[in-house]
DNA sequence: GGGTTTTGTTAACCACGTGTGAAACGTTGG
DNA sequence: CCAACGTTTCACACGTGGTTAACAAAACCC
């Protein structure tokens, strides 16, 4: 059994991807990390899944890639990420970017076999390629939105930012947080830019549902409709 | 943020139990690695996830306990299974009986990032860090506080101080101290200010549990309802 | 390369949370 | 019972922080 994959590593190419086809899997190499290599090298029955290394690199970078993967009109497969210790932190929020990750030192076997569990379970889980609040549904494959039904015409960084308010409703996130996590650099000058945002898409969301991005004053945004009930905090 | 989950560890319980915690992971250590142990140990609310250590032990009994977890009339949430590197291969076919898994040595942040990431992608918002105290829930996460499962609709100044009372119950705070530690080290104003965010506090609290902040004459005020020894401080 | 769309910035405007003073109220002690 | 002190309550002014619109810059697309 073979399994093609990505394999996202700037560097050692060679001796990487024989470790990797001993374990039964093959990997492409997309040492630039770019979209552009990965659907180059793609194999015509498409990629079983996705190793993107972002150990020693700019770990936005590697969401980035990440994202776009998973926006791809061709759906990629698991997505395992190689991370340092240090960045274990910057897991956190983004779980919904990939399916498993690494930490280094990587040892080539372990990441098979968790190429391997996850290729199984894909098949039981009920992976959600979409998000459902609300009355709003995000088709994380098709890129698209509707909000009770109607389609929403967003552009890149209004899904981005909706959909990261989405996936964790009801929690409140400064505009800090909301900068470094989607827009993906330690901001510089304007977080008013938030607010903007916030604005079009509450535009877009239209009067009705406009109240489903709320402001906590002195604090930051929150995705979700009023607490009816507290019982379920 | 505190997630209970059951570490089923044959030994070395006490410094694990402590690593577990400081990554915001309680753990009960079932050492004997028995379902019965496990029910035993059980927090009312259940467990969270399970960690298993299969590592140095015949694997089938890891396999066993998996098993018998996911056929439990309660169900346990996300299995994470400690192996060494030499029992990789006997995770296959196995995958149904756990959720993720650690290749020794272990390291207790990478177990506790694994736990978080199972748990978001099951879509489990009960690891949100909370403060409950005498029918007063508040959600660090969401920034929404419940009084008897009622919704209070706090400002921001109310929450902090709110916050702060509630985390230090029955101790009483000077308004100096309060002024301090609320508002900021460099604050300078009246101490009156105090008493009207304890007023407005109060007023939301509702008649029935505005006594859940007292005054204490003469010194400040302190959360927590009455009728305790003062001996416990 | 020109036109269009998207993204970020700036500044005016406005709402509401916050702090303050003063008066009313309660409690303690002489 | 009164005086002195501390706490509660209220109304109001100020300023921080959010919204909005208009504009500028950058990216994108023929």
């Amino acid at each position: 059994m073979t399994i093609d994959v990505v394999l996202c590593v700037p560097s050692c190419e060679g001796p990487i991807k024989k470790a990797f086809e001993v374990t039964g899997v093959t990997p492409a190499v997309a040492a630039s990390g770019r979209l552009n290599e990965v659907t180059a090298l793609e194999p015509t029955d498409g990629y079983a899944g996705a190793v993107i290394n972002a150990a020693g690199f700019p770990f936005n970078d590697a969401m980035n890639l990440c994202r776009q993967l998973r926006q791809r009109d061709r759906a990629v497969g698991p997505i395992i990420l190689l991370v340092d210790h240090y960045q274990l932190d910057d897991l956190t929020f983004r779980e919904d970017l990939f399916d498993d990750f690494v930490v280094g030192p990587f040892d080539v076997s372990e990441i098979a076999t968790r190429l391997r569990h996850r290729l199984r379970r894909a098949g039981n889980e009920s992976v959600a390629p979409r998000i459902e609040q609300g009355g709003l549904v995000m088709n994380l494959e098709t890129y698209q939105a509707t909000i009770a039904g109607r389609v929403m015409d967003l552009t890149y960084m209004e899904y981005e930012l909706l959909r990261f308010l989405a996936t964790n409703p009801q929690r409140v996130f400064t505009r800090e947080t909301l900068l470094s996590r989607v827009w993906g650099y330690e901001y510089y000058g304007g977080a008013r830019t938030v607010d903007v945002h916030v604005r079009r898409l509450r535009a877009k969301l239209g009067e009705e549902h406009a109240h489903l991005i709320q402001t906590v004053r002195s604090v930051g945004y929150k995705f979700g409709a009023d607490a009816e009930r507290g019982d379920d905090l």
